[in-house]
DNA sequence: ACATTTGATTTCGTTTCGATACTAATATTG
DNA sequence: CAATATTAGTATCGAAACGAAATCAAATGT
């Protein structure tokens, strides 16, 4: 199964090489790198998603960390916090004006810029290979995936109507794109999954 | 070019999101996560490269951070000093008996094994899209890409014979998979180069 | 009803981090 | 050759991030 020990190493190496290097800021940036990896989170995450402990888990970080870098993003002006109506004790981060206009500057954006220059085939084996790394991750580590909607289990699609299957509903066309704490790898694979509710799909 | 902005900030969403969370620390873990991404490069790079500088631009941070974690390091007995003999400023970094022993239990072969999970068309693509994403994004930021030499623009092959015109020297096969601050990436894109000695080749 | 779990926050000590300043060795330049 | 600039490494400082642990409230399980 396995082509070359040295190649398995050297994707391994790449990867966390190259984000480390994405998500590190330019220059006189307002915000440290951890904290835009935050604001990246609440602006991208699905509605089930913007809390604190989502994005803890997706940062591999406690909820400790993670509830100090939201403080400092609300003290900013950048988020702002809501609380959840059916469950009392969750939160709901969402981004100020200020917040979303500061995106602009993400330093994420020289990444993109990068993945832009590649060839067309190589982008597709991207967004093709690094789905099913991150379920495969997961289920090695016994942690919640992370992933998009469009690439999840829960989703299906008939009649141009999207559907999620985990909440039970159905998803607007905006959220296909967005993370979700939900996520299960499609990939035939049986995907670690968190605890679900009681909807749970067959 | 662009088939799809979304598709674009997926990817490098996944790719910050899994380098972060293949870089932590799984459990009792002696070292910390910046600890291990040192003895990771210092066990994985070239003669050339295994310098406190080399470290602190692979891992995208200053010098003096690079020093304290690597002061730690050799406080823990896992890496050793040695003076450069051509350049009486320079250090190496090596790794002692026990830090090779400790490199088994480097919680990055949770990852590895995951990759290996995956089907192998999709690993020979990660295999050669994750090189040259790290080529693009050095041009675009400016800075100094890296990579292993078998990747390396300044490397060629005759006759079974490996060498690289960086250095002028034969390089033997076990450093074909090493780092080296001295890679260029090899797709005819002309990657980023840092201050070359004297010996560039035409 | 009671114990357990979960979500969020706070506190503490350590580590990381960027910025800055500094020494020493090497390169460059006039 | 001598003055200058650059480079390699280290040390220091304050701010931020981090893991661990404690706390509290709300929800869940038995």
């Amino acid at each position: 199964m396995i082509d070359n020990p040295a190649t398995t190493e050297e994707i391994a190496e790449l990867l966390v090489y190259l984000g480390r290097a994405a998500r590190g800021t330019d220059a006189g940036s307002d915000l440290t790198a951890a904290q835009w990896t935050a604001m990246r989170f609440f602006a991208r995450g699905n509605q089930l998603s913007r809390t604190p402990s989502a994005f803890a888990s997706f940062n591999a970080t406690t909820r400790g960390t993670a509830s100090q870098i939201i403080k400092s993003l609300m003290q900013k002006g950048y988020l702002v916090r809501h609380q959840a109506v059916d469950d009392r004790r969750s939160v709901r981060l969402d981004l100020t004006h200020s917040g979303q206009a500061i995106m602009h500057f993400d330093p994420l954006n020289n990444l993109m810029d990068a993945i832009n220059q590649l060839e067309g085939k190589l982008r597709t084996a991207l967004r093709q290979a690094l789905p099913a790394l991150a379920g495969e991750l997961a289920k090695v580590r016994g942690t919640v995936a992370f992933g998009t909607c469009g690439d999840c289990r829960h989703f299906s699609c008939c009649d141009a109507v999207s559907y999620c299957a985990c909440v039970d509903a159905e998803l607007a066309p905006a959220d296909l794109g967005c993370l979700c704490v939900n996520f299960a790898a499609s990939e035939g694979l049986k995907a670690a999954m968190p605890s679900l509710k009681s909807k749970e799909l067959s």
